[in-house]
DNA sequence: GCCGGATGTCACGAATTTGCAACATTTCCT
DNA sequence: AGGAAATGTTGCAAATTCGTGACATCCGGC
């Protein structure tokens, strides 16, 4: 259970103490200490999961929560909320604001570890419901369909996982690990260059369509799926 | 007694719990956030049941319901509504348009489970009085009669049932398990492989009518019956 | 008891998938 | 330009999956 967080928090000592403790965990800490610089690095990575300090200088933690529930594209990222007040009243309009949790300062790393992974398992299901599109091209999870400008597309058991993980975590360079990781399973031992070969595959299928420009290469990262 | 339910829900933490203990009874759920992902799945997937929270944003649950009920292939679909509110007028209102119950939140999994239960077996006779057809091929449950193009097609007890649930869950790869499942019985022990040989022997029972393409094989998944 | 249909299991072959390695090409750095 | 590293491409053999026919069993009717 490996993931990419972000974690805001504009006081620096806690913000690396998080971050240490999620490099613990075996996350991927992004740091922010503001709303503006949280945007940016959204927009960016498009994170897994978002640790959000509830007060911050400038646009304050719930404002930032509000706006990533209005984009699409960051909707169903999940938030948990960070706070040094513990009153109810807080907690509900916290919750409100579509925080999927809620922590108490101070935490501890147990603890955070706990409620990353309860939130991240109960948002896993979610992603294999609904059909996925992106720049025509589409992925139904349901009918085992894919279609690129509505003609069919057949795709082997492989390259079908991987197009769909690629689909529900598009503009975003994943490694050869990661995709080793999330599709092919955690622990299975495969050569990490066999990725290349399934995303020539896919590639290759995808190509009658014109879909293969989708997907991008980031020479000595990985690959992206983008819509540009 | 196992089924396929579509929950419509858009408070997260809420809809992951309800699909949790969904899961839990033995039911496999959908999740929506909203009313037009809800409209997608339905006509995809064609689940059991709907779940149906009164108060959704941008369409509401009502008028989803009235547009559940408005199309003749979703009409027979059973919906309980899921409310905040327990005023009697709502509930009135709730049930004018359809729905078959009337959960009032907080409600205890326990209670969710056992009205699910009764709107199921209620609506279980239901299901299989109305004729299915899809491509030209027909089953009729009451004649417990199958005819392709017209054409009479004689099929052994399993091979009628298997029919029956594929056709009335077109458009939707089951695996092997499923089929298993909500063909022979969710208790029943037989090799996965024997939903191979039963897929078979319809498959060749269909052949005269040209109506064995619309089985169609996922390789790695499962079976599928589809218009196309 | 005998028979015929229905059903579950198995075995074998065909078709597909998959991981890997080898070779070809591109990219980046000096 | 030269070379090293990274990636693209292809062929192949092993493994997996599926189709198909054969066979044994069960069960109700005669």
């Amino acid at each position: 259970m490996s993931a990419t967080i972000l974690v805001v928090e504009d006081e620096p000592a806690i913000l690396e103490l998080i971050a240490y403790n999620l490099r613990l965990a075996g996350h991927q800490p992004l740091c922010a200490d503001s709303a503006e610089q949280a945007l940016r690095l959204v927009s960016n990575a498009l994170p897994d999961l978002v640790l959000l300090d509830w007060m911050l200088p400038g646009t304050s933690g719930i404002e930032l929560a509000r706006r990533l529930r209005a984009d699409k594209r960051t909707r169903s990222i999940p938030i948990i909320m960070l706070t040094a007040r513990s009153e109810e009243q807080d907690k509900l309009l916290g919750l409100d604001t579509g925080a999927d949790d809620y922590i108490t300062k101070p935490f501890s790393p147990r603890e955070l570890n706990a409620r990353i992974k309860a939130v991240l398992r109960r948002r896993a299901p979610q992603m294999t419901d609904d059909a996925v599109e992106i720049s025509g091209l589409r992925l139904d999870p349901v009918g085992h369909r894919v279609t690129g400008n509505g003609e069919s597309i057949n795709l082997g058991p492989t390259e079908f996982r991987l197009l769909h993980f690629l689909l529900t975590h598009p503009e975003r360079v994943h490694s050869r690990a990661q995709l080793l990781d999330h599709v092919w399973g955690d622990h299975v031992f495969v050569e990490e260059r066999t990725v290349d070969v399934h995303i020539r595959r896919l590639r290759k299928a995808l190509e009658p369509e014109r879909m293969d420009r989708l997907i991008q290469t980031v020479r000595g990262t990985g690959y992206r799926l983008s819509a540009a």
